[in-house]
DNA sequence: AAAACAGTGTTGCAATTGCAACAAAAATTA
DNA sequence: TAATTTTTGTTGCAATTGCAACACTGTTTT
């Protein structure tokens, strides 16, 4: 199962007519900017089209969790969460976003359009991929200790690539954010794996030495 | 957005016909059983028709961790989930699971069934539904204390409560596990919110008295 | 180019958490 | 209902983590 994009198996001429039909909106952010935040009260689902976003939160003592990292395909939306979760969603680079109402891909379209069925299966697709990405975070989560924490999102990262190295897609300080831990606690767990041979790094180049 | 069946919007009749058609298999398990392991590595989803379960995983250390509490209508599989991940699923009381390929699902039906739309789109919503609660299990297991840990999940459980007040549907050990913390640690600070006034306990009913 | 800001790296100390161990209560099984 | 197992409740102690603070490096902004 690898992500599809919602449009697969829909040439372009009729991406557009599609798009008008779902009264879809397709929107450009830059760098930086909010995406989301927790105001908007439609249930519209967004999808990353190009360029990277992070979902995050600020608990009352300030501290930011990154919920997520989203990528093209990437789904998120109200409809997924729960009221008053608080969170928002910030571009981490220019990029573009297509809003649909959650009620027009789940209903029968009125007029009988034709690719409705093929884009409620590549939704089905797209949702299927983050439920994967969700399971892998609570994986994450769930382990005890930074040092856990830290290998089974390592594990993670390396596992595409024989040679279990891989470039670190965050800064550390917001890998910590990411991990839900405190930055210095990590820096110096992050340390010990080093010193231990665990693990090599070179600035943001990661490379797993043994388990 | 409710929880919908997957044979919502289909007749009796026509669900056994479907069935075959989908060469969809209806399993029963007793109370502890298992459900499934990772062995398993056919592409397949399991719907939970009747009963509870649990999807567990032992790290390394024996610590148990509650990936997620399953109930009518919840949704799991191999396709969710990371290979190597050796997850497993417990039936925590006798239980009814339907166990459909998820290429069924996202391919168009050769033989053109019925009911291929509807169930497509009744999958939408109950994996809409696992992400909604993915996406809260993620938000607690991503608070930084045993206690915060403690609040946002009975917060979450006493939302829909007007008194605040809910039955805790796990026993103490397993709320441990599922908020991958120590149990005695946990009872520790469970001590602390209700001596502080935050929660007053009667066994596991537990209403939220400040906050 | 200088100034301002953001990210990395480090440390001592305090607070929180996990571990181990045990007793008592409750639930399950024989 | 007696025996066994599981769950709850508790504590001292050790280990881990978070906090605060600071220096240093690199990257934007003015």
């Amino acid at each position: 199962m690898e992500v599809k994009s919602i449009f697969e198996g829909i040439s372009e001429a009729d991406i557009e007519k599609m798009l008008k039909c779902f009264e879809a909106r397709k929107l450009t952010f830059k760098k930086d900017r909010t995406i989301v935040t927790n105001i908007i009260n439609v249930k519209l689902i967004g999808i990353m089209l190009s360029g990277t976003a992070n979902m995050e939160r600020y608990d009352y003592n300030g501290n930011r969790s990154i919920i997520e990292k989203l990528s093209p395909n990437s789904v998120f939306g109200e409809v997924f969460s729960r009221l008053g979760s608080d969170i928002s969603v910030i571009a981490t680079s220019d990029c573009e976003v297509l809003f649909i109402e959650y009620e027009h891909i789940i209903k029968k379209c009125k007029k009988g359009c034709l690719y409705h069925n093929i884009l409620t299966n590549n939704m089905l697709k797209l949702l299927s991929q983050k439920i994967v990405e969700l399971n892998e975070r609570v994986e994450i989560l769930s382990k005890r200790s930074i040092r856990d924490k830290l290998l089974s999102y390592f594990e993670l990262l390396a596992s595409s690539n024989p040679k279990r190295s891989f470039l670190l897609p965050f800064t550390y300080t917001d890998l910590a954010d990411y991990l839900s831990v405190d930055r210095s606690a990590m820096m110096r767990e992050l340390k010990n794996l080093k010193e231990e041979g665990f693990i090599q790094t070179n600035g943001k180049k990661i490379t797993i030495t043994r388990y």
